[in-house]
DNA sequence: CTAAAACCTAGAGTGTTCTCTAGGTCAAGC
DNA sequence: GCTTGACCTAGAGAACACTCTAGGTTTTAG
């Protein structure tokens, strides 16, 4: 590994990211990083720790639903340098919100599922046919 | 409204569920449904209350984000008729876990977006650039 | 020096979940 | 009866986020 010092390639960083090495690429065309990805003589992408911390908040933000749109609009503002830090701070407190409103749906829904469970549980346990789905002959 | 009695127009079932027109024939030809919808003498179709029920249960296994590929495993379950409670179980024990494991995995990415939020709302309201980011000119 | 593994580009292909189009037919109100 | 809005089918199209392919080049290990 005699790579430039701190320099990490393409695959190091997929292992300590879990993206793919395609996903990287991806990554990259879609304009997601905070500046361009340094080459090697050959062409290969060096990429730096920074590179990897960021990735893992991308990380984040995409496992909590964040569009990739949006998360170029981010890194946008991040690039543009600083100055803009209101509009980056209203751009995570919108995700903020949509992270702990998509939480409280979940939290709705796992609690009729729950219901759904306990009910199926029961018959299982009991034998008892009450209150199941069947196709229902009503008609 | 001179429907068959207790008949809803597929229009109406859009609006007591939130489905579009589109959406409820795409279900149907996805096997969602639990029975055959009827229609009426000109082909258009006639929904029963129970169906609605059935769509709002769909509705909350699809936005825990169930597949509609293991939403069709359930509901030929159901179709299947009593007898099987024991798999019906087991797929809404197996989402449950799943949407657990979500909401876990949701609040741990807000923590970190709450973290990034309080850190740049520290700057914006004092003016400090310590902690963020910025295209680095480490090279 | 050589072989194998890792990497490169550009672009095509995939899976999922709708969403819409075209070209009609049906039903309800006046 | 006629208009208007709702509905019908089959299938195309769209948006999203990858994921892979083909055909080649670079790097590393031995």
């Amino acid at each position: 590994m005699t790579r430039h010092a701190e320099g990490l390639s393409i695959g190091q960083v997929a292992d300590k990211t879990g993206l793919s090495v395609h996903g990287l690429r991806f990554f990259e065309r879609e304009g997601l990083f905070l500046r361009p990805i340094r080459r090697s003589a050959g062409g290969q992408r060096i990429y730096d720790p920074a590179d990897v911390e960021w990735l893992l908040l991308c990380n984040r933000l995409r496992d909590s639903g964040m569009s990739i749109a949006t998360m170029r609009r981010f890194a946008e503002l991040v690039r543009s340098g600083p100055g803009n830090e209101r509009e980056r701070l209203a751009l995570l407190e919108e995700h903020e919100r949509t992270v702990r409103a998509k939480i409280a749906e979940l939290a709705e829904s796992l609690e009729v599922i729950h219901g759904k469970v306990t009910v199926y549980r029961r018959h299982v346990d009991n034998d008892t046919a009450a209150g199941l789905w069947s196709p229902t002959p009503d008609r």
